[in-house]
RNA sequence: GGGCCACUAGCUCAGGUGGUUAGAGCGCAGUCCUGAUAAGACUGAGGUCCCUGGUUCGAGUCCAGGGUGGCCCA
């Protein structure tokens, strides 16, 4: 520490907070604040962040903010705890999303386009798309006051990350976890392309007419046991046929029938119809369907259960053509419902999602039966036709071979390609798929282990989403990602993974060799290198897939690093010289990531899949996860570009600055649940708290200068040295020692928070004590900085304030970083940290607490509060003092009386406080308190209620307040069992609350003493007034000229001569008119009319 | 269709474990206070705690069903 008084720096009249801003950005850079916190933290324990990474082809919003200041606030706060924050920023560059783009700028519509125009060109432009905005991402973070390393950050694309990648899938391969399926995804058939969701979103019509029809599906009668003893146990003759009745609006999807499903649990009905009795026929649908599919005349024979039919074969409309017909049978399956139909469902798994998965299930065949441009093959009716043509024709077949039942024109939302308008078809695809379901029971226990916030996003979304556990399909048929590492051999179709690019080169031929040096891994390069077949020795070829982005993404924890990497850890450098590596290493896995809601079956879910699956010991990747929820605007609808309604955040922080921004968004709503964003919000924040604390900030910094006051004086201020909550803890004035009570409270409370990931809580515990700060502490201690002596009482307010602004400068350091600093500079003068940011964390001392100051001083507001409005409600104003106030509390609140007593008597301008005991002016009402006595009489409460209210309340009163039993009808009661309220006390004014026990009356008897003491505080108003309106400094001392007084206002004024002079600091009164070079107001006072006037004094 | 979340004053949000008459900030109307304040205090207007049932002596709170909105998935 220096020696010698240095002083604060004014603070400015008109406070600027965005260009404040940017000048403490200026001094992050020149004094390169992050990397003498990270030389700092140097041999800490790591606190170790994983980035979700965006990607930079568009601008960033307002939700991108967000997630940034939730990264930065518990990384800011972890460092000031003393650990090392890993910061690595990431980009993700891959996915159809950027293809799209791409397509888009290019006027591509189609794979066939794309590949007409060539791979190479194509990827090229998508790799350059993908950081077009990568400018505005740096600035937006850095401008946010975001502390992450953007410049070190992993790249999806890079060689090096794909390779890494690599090794996860093969380490996937090698444990028999990658395997080949078909996957039913939307598909254009004149595109030839799938669609993504988002493409699918894009082009939903609704009242698309499509058929519907109703098929009999006789069952099988001689095939096998089961079937026949159904016809026998139904009592049914040889002439006599029973089918399903199955709805479909579909049509040519019955060409590849595979199962029929039905849902188990539900009831069914045989029916048979009295009018088509000579026909014999019997159908059997779901109950609840019958009424909406069959006319009256069909009658129940039979009831079952869905489960009763599970394993019965059936006669499929073109069962010929069926690649496994004697698995063609009833299954039972969850996705059946009865809301439509007949709750019998048609299963053709190449050309249904869930016919996909039922198909999965029980190994039925994926049988195509049209191609991929959706004509129908040979074989059917309607065959060379597109699909939907081709309906007709089945209709027709179906009704000429009696199997129709009945059709109809459905009108239902169907989606079509967003580009071309063709109908959509579901179709299965080969794809890869990653057997996450073997691992999921792992996912689930590791799901256990990690921290959620909000916590119902484990058992809920998340939890829900791995109990319905599915493989991942990771491959996708496109050109822009991470090639897969499989090659196939184009003989015998054996095939291989190749874990890493060293494997890849022992592989190839001397030839190919050179050409892997520097070889970009995306397609098109990689799919030209061939390699040997090791059973037939043919040729082997990369398949052409490409992994999902999501798989990226996931990836990170390991693919992220350049291998060998040195990193630091507490016990010096760490070589990590593989992904094995990565995961022993104290980089893994992560203390902690944040992202939004959306990411719950994004990021969240293959960050778990993949290190569940890689990890030998199956862990997680991250330990602790803030979910962040949706931003909307004003109106609650997703801010969206096409909707107009994005606010970006640029508008934002040049007029409200960062700060107000990210407090808002930590502190307006909980984490996770969605909010509305305005841009007064902000403002209301900004309003609301930041010039709250800056203007208690700036009372400081103004009086602190005029008195010299150096936080070095007091040399018993400090604990240790260490500037922080920890003020000496016999402070005499009892307004200190409160407020360094709560101050320890605050920093206690906002630790909790932060460690249980809470910033929101954090923030409006924040915010509750710079409102009592700055409305009690630093009004009720005005007069103490304004005296003129430089006393023990006045350093210690000082000490007490400057305390409780250092402390709350390191407490909203994480939080609002900008303000935080740079209230921080000023108030340290230089003489502990170089910035807040490198400072540690306050620590709060539990000896400083006093919870019953604390209860005292809210009583004390209370009665403020009450004492204010009795005076409003009888029109006495503050400005004139009164005799005394009669306070009547609950009993246990008494003792703290004797505490408050000076606060009060100055805020309510009173003479005196007295305790009032039940005197005979009162009136009372009696409740009962229910909490004791409802557990205690339960059925009988009301009885018990209706004796209190049926007794004197005068009567009940005394014996109360004399602690004794009372007996009401059958009831003992005891004291604490009933509840006194006091309504009012006439001849005072009085205010009470509504709830509490609380009554306050004031002494309306008007002295003349008090009446000129109270004209005498007008006319201080009057002059302060003027100095004002003069321009006077607050230091300045002036004489006063008054002329035109009554004698009640010169005789006030000369008994009150001293208060008056000391008030305005008044050197020399005159009683004469004002000199015309004096600042001089006509002023009305009680009616009279008198002239006021002031001139600086010479002296 | 399924899952999750939300629904409390005009707006934004608080309201452990059930307890009589549900709060804050902003906004509105009025009054007051001010030698830090872009402020503050008090009063007033403003509520079907989304709805319906149930449990309970007692439900904003617990349970069931439904509604609206949002997100995710079909």
């Amino acid at each position: 520490m220096t020696s010698g008084k240095n002083t604060f720096s004014s603070v400015p009249e008109k406070m600027n907070f965005p260009a404040m801003e940017l000048e403490i950005l200026a001094k992050w850079d020149r004094e390169d604040i992050l990397a003498k916190l990270n030389k700092a933290r140097t041999g800490s324990p790591l606190f170790v962040f994983y980035e979700g990474p965006p990607t930079a082809n568009g601008m960033p919003g307002i939700h991108h903010v967000l997630s940034r200041a939730y990264k930065d606030v518990m990384l800011r706060y972890k460092a000031m705890q003393g650990y090392l924050p890993i910061r690595r920023g990431g980009w993700d560059t891959h996915g159809l999303p950027v293809e799209l783009e791409v397509e888009k700028e290019l006027n591509l519509s189609s794979k066939n386009q794309i590949e007409a125009f060539g791979i190479e060109e194509f990827n090229k432009r998508c790799k350059e798309s993908v950081f077009r905005y990568i400018q505005d991402w740096k600035t937006m973070t850095k401008r946010t006051g975001v502390w992450l390393d953007m410049e070190d950050a992993y790249i999806t694309y890079e060689n090096s990350y794909i390779e890494n990648s690599w090794g996860i899938f093969k380490s996937l391969w090698d444990s028999n976890l990658i395997y080949e399926g078909f996957r039913v995804t939307p598909h254009c058939p004149r595109c030839d392309t799938s669609l993504s969701s988002h493409e699918l979103s894009l082009g939903y019509k609704e009242n698309t007419p499509d058929p519907s029809i109703f098929v009999r599906f006789p069952i099988l009668r001689t095939e096998s046991d089961k079937n026949t003893s159904f016809y026998d146990l139904l009592g049914l003759d040889e002439d006599t046929e029973i089918s399903f009745l199955v709805w479909t609006t579909t049509p040519w999807t019955l060409s590849a029938n595979a199962a029929l499903a039905i849902s188990a649990e539900e009831e069914y009905v045989v029916v048979s119809s009295s009018e088509n009795d000579l026909k014999k026929e019997k159908l059997i649908l779901a109950t609840k369907l019958k009424d909406s599919v069959l006319s009256e005349d069909w009658v129940v024979n039979n009831n079952f259960y869905g489960r009763d039919f599970v394993g019965l074969r059936y006669e499929a409309p073109y069962k010929e053509k069926a690649t496994a017909p004697e698995l063609q049978m009833v299954y039972a399956a969850d996705f059946v419902t009865t809301l439509e139909g007949t709750g019998i469902v048609h299963s053709a798994p190449a050309y249904g999602s869930d016919d996909s998965d039922l198909g999965a299930k029980y190994q039925l065949p994926t049988q195509h039966t049209v191609n991929q441009y959706g004509i129908l093959d040979e074989g059917f009716p309607g065959s060379g036709m597109f699909v939907k043509n081709a309906d007709r024709q089945i209709i027709n077949d179906l009704d000429h071979r009696k199997l129709l039942f009945k059709q109809a024109i459905y009108y239902h939302t169907y989606p079509f390609c967003w580009r071309c308008d063709t109908p959509l078809l579901y179709y299965a695809k080969s794809s890869w798929y990653i057997r996450t379901t073997a691992y999921k029971k792992e996912l689930l226990q590791g799901n256990e282990s990690i921290n959620w916030h909000p916590a119902h996003i484990k058992e809920g979304r998340f939890g829900e989403w791995l109990r319905n556990n599915v493989d991942w399909a990771v491959s996708r048929e496109r050109y822009w990602g991470t090639p897969l590492p499989i090659w196939r051999c184009t003989e015998c179709n054996h095939l291989e993974c190749i874990g890493s690019l060293k494997k890849l080169e022992s592989r190839v031929t001397a030839d190919v060799k050179s050409q892997l040096v520097n070889l970009d891994l995306h397609r098109p390069y990689i799919d030209s290198i061939q390699i040997h077949c090791s059973k037939c020795n043919s040729m082997m070829s990369r398949i052409l897939e490409v992994a999902d982005a999501w798989y990226d993404s996931g990836a990170m924890p390991f693919s992220q690093w350049k291998y060998p990497v040195k990193l630091p850890t507490p016990d010096g450098t760490l070589t990590l010289n593989n992904i094995s590596d990565l995961v022993s290493s104290p980089y893994y896995p992560a203390d902690f990531i944040t992202e939004a809601i959306d990411q719950t079956r994004g990021w969240f879910y293959s960050l778990l899949a993949e290190s569940v699956l890689f990890d030998p010991f199956h862990r997680p990747s991250y330990q602790n996860v803030i979910v962040l929820g949706l931003i909307l605007d004003e109106n609650g609808e997703k801010m969206s570009k096409s909707k107009g309604n994005v606010v970006t955040p640029e508008t934002v922080i040049e007029e409200y600055g960062a700060d107000a921004l990210r407090w808002y968004l930590y502190t307006a709503a909980p984490t996770g649940v969605a909010r509305r964003f305005s841009t007064n919000l902000v403002k209301e924040s900004l309003r609301r708290f930041f010039l709250t604390l800056w203007n208690t900030y700036s009372f400081f910094i103004t009086y602190a200068s005029i008195d010299g006051f150096s936080p070095s004086d007091n040399s018993r201020f400090w604990e240790n040295g260490t500037p922080g909550p920890n003020v000496i803890s016999d402070l005499p004035n009892e307004l200190d020692r409160w407020v360094i009570s709560e101050l320890n409270f605050l920093v206690a409370e906002v630790t909790n928070a932060l460690e249980s990931y809470n910033p929101t809580d954090a923030g409006r515990k924040i915010e509750d004590f710079v409102d009592l700060l700055s409305n009690w502490y630093v009004r009720r201690s005005r007069r103490r900085f304004w005296k003129s002596e430089n006393d023990s009482d006045k350093n210690l307010a000082y000490s007490s304030l400057y305390s409780c602004l250092l402390t709350l400068t390191k407490l909203i350091a994480p939080m609002s970083p900008f303000i935080a600093d740079y209230m921080y500079s000023n108030l340290s003068q230089g003489k502990f940290k170089q910035s807040v940011h490198v400072e540690t964390w306050p620590t709060s001392n539990p000896l400083l607490i006093d919870n019953d100051l604390s209860s005292a001083t809210r009583l004390a507001m209370r009665i403020a509060s009450l004492g204010r409005a009795a005076r409003a409600q009888n029109g006495l104003k503050v400005r004139q003092p009164l005799s005394r106030i009669l306070v009547q509390t609950r009993p246990e609140e008494e003792p703290f009386l004797p505490l408050i007593e000076k606060q009060v008597i100055e805020e309510l301008n009173v003479k005196s406080m007295e305790s009032s005991s039940l005197g005979d002016l009162a009136t009372f009402s009696i409740r009962p308190n229910l909490p004791v006595l409802g557990p205690k009489y339960g059925k009988q409460l009301n009885e018990v209620k209706e004796a209190i209210a049926s007794f004197d309340p005068q009567e009940l009163a005394s014996a109360i307040n004399n602690a004794k039993e009372i007996t009401i009808g059958e009831f003992q009661l005891k004291p604490d069992e009933l509840i006194l309220d006091i309504q009012e006390r006439d001849g005072y004014a009085t205010a009470s609350e509504d709830s509490g026990g609380l009554v306050v009356a004031i002494d309306t008897l008007l002295t003349d003493d008090l009446k000129s003491e109270g004209l005498t505080r007008e006319l201080v108003h009057r002059v302060q007034n003027l100095r004002r309106e003069a321009g006077l400094d607050i230091a300045d001392r002036i004489i006063t000229y008054v002329s035109g007084a009554t004698e009640e206002i010169s005789g006030s004024l000369s008994k009150f001569h001293n208060y008056f002079c000391a008030e305005t600091l008044t050197k020399e009164m005159v009683f004469a008119d004002p000199p015309n070079d004096t600042y001089h107001v006509e002023q009305t006072i009680e009616n009279t009319k008198i002239e006021l006037g002031i001139s600086k004094s010479g002296t």
